[in-house]
DNA sequence: ATAGTATATGAGTATAATTGAATATAGTAA
DNA sequence: TTACTATATTCAATTATACTCATATACTAT
């Protein structure tokens, strides 16, 4: 069952930050690891259990892959949008992952697509 | 953290079915049992993962625990009346939960509490 | 007291989820 | 090609969940 699926990726503190680092961007895996200061391998597991529940979508672009909120999910399952809008904002974690993104963006750390990023937007 | 409490709880399908036969009625242990056709130590273990949850509050009644929406969560926690509303109608099993439930109060089984409840509201 | 009913809990098992470390894969760049 | 980077996956260990069966608890009724 989708919904349950859902819930269950949902239910997991890790995925919620991971999700809300996600709110307003696409990042690529590094960036999300780097924010949340968390493994490789583990950033990557929760991204495919995000990914199989529908709530993000991902696309590659050279060695990067970059991650995004799916949209879709928000008119097909309206409770996620509630979440998104309500709850996210409420999390402990928000502040010091938001903050450690700044950081990351800003100064290209770990990898390098922040600032391929920003050159392809010159 | 609640909010994840929550989604775990709402992320398994016989809980999802226990808040379906739940959503209009306050129903006693034996009765969500018969319902769903699990054992009554399953429904009972299930009913305390809602309850530590706060989706569910609990009263006692001579011999019987019967259970209810905790209406409050509803404002603490919007999405979860999103959930209801628009999802709870979706799930498959729900027609037929509502039938042995409906078979249930009409013919009170198994347990004797439908039949006191009615004597007691006559 | 006893017997009976309803519910909760403990023990054991099976399955699923989470994790870090190491490895594999896919792409870039020289 | 080789070296390097980013990501995914495998392995193994741990922890959490869900379930059944049996037992304990709580209440009723006699």
């Amino acid at each position: 069952m989708k919904l349950v699926k859902i819930l269950k990726a949902l239910g997991d503190e890790t995925r919620l930050r991971i999700l809300n680092v996600l709110k307003n961007t696409e990042l690529c895996v590094c960036e999300i690891q780097y924010s949340l200061e968390i493994t490789q391998s583990n950033t990557s597991r929760h991204l495919k259990t995000l990914s199989d529940a529908g709530l993000v979508v991902s696309s590659k672009k050279a060695q990067w892959v970059s991650y995004k909120i799916n949209d879709a999910i928000f008119a097909e399952y309206p409770f996620v949008r509630e979440i998104f809008n309500g709850e996210m904002d409420k999390l402990e974690f928000k502040e010091k992952d938001l903050e450690k993104l700044s950081e990351c963006l800003e100064k290209g750390i770990p990898c390098e697509w922040p600032e391929k990023r920003m050159k392809g937007s010159e």
